[in-house]
RNA sequence: GGAGGCGUCGCCUAGUCCGGUCUAUGGCGCCCGCCUGCUAAGCGGGUUGAGGGUUCAUCCCCUCUCGCGGGUUCAAAUCCCGCCGCCUCCGCCA
């Protein structure tokens, strides 16, 4: 939820940011309007209420005919009371329900347009030549299958299609990557979480992800849970109404397994595991000022790249476009590693800065001098193990099928170099 | 899942039976001041949060806030109903 004293005070950032997006700007005088209503209903519902306080309490020492007409006085008031109470409660909810709808202000440095207005920040690392090697690279599903890594077949067996099962090294090279990545960020301070996947509404709602990406998310009717699609979720929500003490920032590193429905996707990614309805990740998660969020988004992406520098994967950073920005980011840089049977990028982390959009829903707060103010939240992944298994896979291949192992990870794999193909 | 107990302003706690003087008691902690070679002690004051009005801002005024949501009543921490959480016991269970 954005700021409502920014929203009253300076209506056209609040446009000028919803226009960039490519939301609707309408909205703002919707939310404007709104709340005008409901200072007025609360102005009347609280005039009326002061003055029945005042009267009740005046009954108790009441006597006879004085006593009979402040009763009937203050019966009549009680009953105006409740009416104004109605309506100002219509009128707050009424107001809730807009003001939720707008998304986060754009930081004025984001790229103007859609998905693929993008701006690349950096490309890092050398692309393979394959070719000059003398030999075709194979794609994560066949490479998977040779080294009993990857079973998608079975995945779809029991559980339909985008599901998969890891075995052998495969399930290793997850384990080791969940190890590599808490062990990073535990050594940069971070307090290492294994939060629930199963949230409330009130948590999800928080997060921003019931609206516009509510269809991607799978929800248990029965018990009205929702399972998260990432750990972001149980992580910001972890201090929802709270007021922090101590130092900030606060940062987590969550393992976590991520669960979408992929609803829209249908035939995209369909091979492999590139895009799937379930896969496990180790998620940064910042509580920190808002007056250093920005700085703190800048050192969440360079986490981000020590790691995937350490896994010797080619990689670009991106600077999302406005327009392709979640409800709740004010910026987003996502990394893309390279997928040489694929000739191109694909996003394998993602780090938004926040600001104080989910702090305000979640009501997550922390006390300075001059006051209470909201914290800011950010995230970023370190690892998804899915895809990072197949760029992991595909950059390190050689031509009988093995896959050589990045240093860094060697000693989270009992200290071996390659992955072996089976006989 | 069943039975019982509990939920008060950071922590502990009074108040709930019998509705109004509760603008919620007291202690601890914390903050400010006084006193004092320093510290401690002592003394005085302050200390839930949200919203609205007013204001450049503060001050101030008002409303809401005793787990949450309804209801009864002129009036609810207090009475009634529903829900949630915690604890104890039973059942089930990795």
């Amino acid at each position: 939820m954005i700021d409502p004293k920014l929203l009253r005070e300076d209506p056209d950032r609040v446009r000028e940011s919803q226009r960039r997006r490519g939301a609707s700007v309408e909205l703002v005088d919707q939310v404007l309007a709104a709340d005008e209503r409901r200072r007025s209903s609360i102005a009347t519902f609280e005039q009326l209420r002061s003055e029945q306080k005042a009267l009740s309490k005046q009954i108790p020492r009441a006597q006879g005919e004085e006593k009979q007409a402040l009763l009937a006085r203050t019966k009549e008031l009680a009953a105006q009371v409740k009416v104004a109470e109605a309506s100002q409660a219509e009128a707050g909810r009424e107001y809730d329900r807009l003001i939720l709808e707008l998304d986060n202000l754009v930081e004025p440095d984001v790229p103007l347009g859609g998905e693929d207005d993008y701006v690349v920040l950096e490309e890092v690392g050398h692309l393979r030549d394959f070719a000059a090697e003398g030999f075709e690279p194979r794609d994560h599903v066949e490479l998977g299958k040779v080294l009993g890594a990857i079973d998608v077949e079975r995945g779809a067996k029991v559980s339909g299609a985008r599901f998969y099962y890891l075995t052998g090294v495969g399930a290793l090279l997850e384990m080791a990557l969940a190890n590599m990545a808490i062990d990073q960020a535990t050594a940069y301070g971070f307090t290492p979480m294994i939060p629930p996947a199963l949230v409330k509404p009130q948590a999800m709602e928080g997060t921003g992800y019931l609206g516009q990406a509510a269809e991607d998310v799978y929800r248990l009717e029965r018990d009205d849970l929702y399972l998260v699609g990432t750990s972001e979720v149980p992580l910001a929500a972890y201090h929802m109404e709270e007021i922090l003490d101590g130092e900030l920032p606060r940062r987590y590193a969550a393992f976590s397994p991520c669960f979408r429905r992929e609803a829209g996707s249908y035939g995209k990614d369909t091979r492999g595991i590139i895009r799937v309805h379930w896969f496990d990740k180790v998620e940064m998660f910042s509580f920190c000022h808002p007056d250093d969020a920005a700085a703190e988004h800048r050192r969440l992406l360079a986490w981000e790249r020590e790691f995937w520098d350490k896994l010797e994967v080619p990689y670009r950073v991106i600077d999302t476009a406005a327009g392709d920005l979640g409800a709740s980011a004010a910026r987003k840089f996502d990394i893309e590693a390279w997928i040489p049977t694929q000739g191109r990028y694909r996003e394998v982390t993602s780090t938004s800065n926040c600001t104080d959009f989910q702090a305000r829903r979640l009501s997550i707060r922390f006390r300075e001098e001059e006051g209470i103010r909201h914290v800011a939240t950010l995230n970023g992944t370190l690892v998804a193990m899915a895809r990072a298994i197949v760029a992991i896979l595909e950059n390190h291949q050689e031509p009988d099928g093995g896959v050589s192992v990045p240093k860094a990870l060697q000693p989270f794999l009992g200290g071996r170099g390659r992955l072996e193909p089976l006989a």
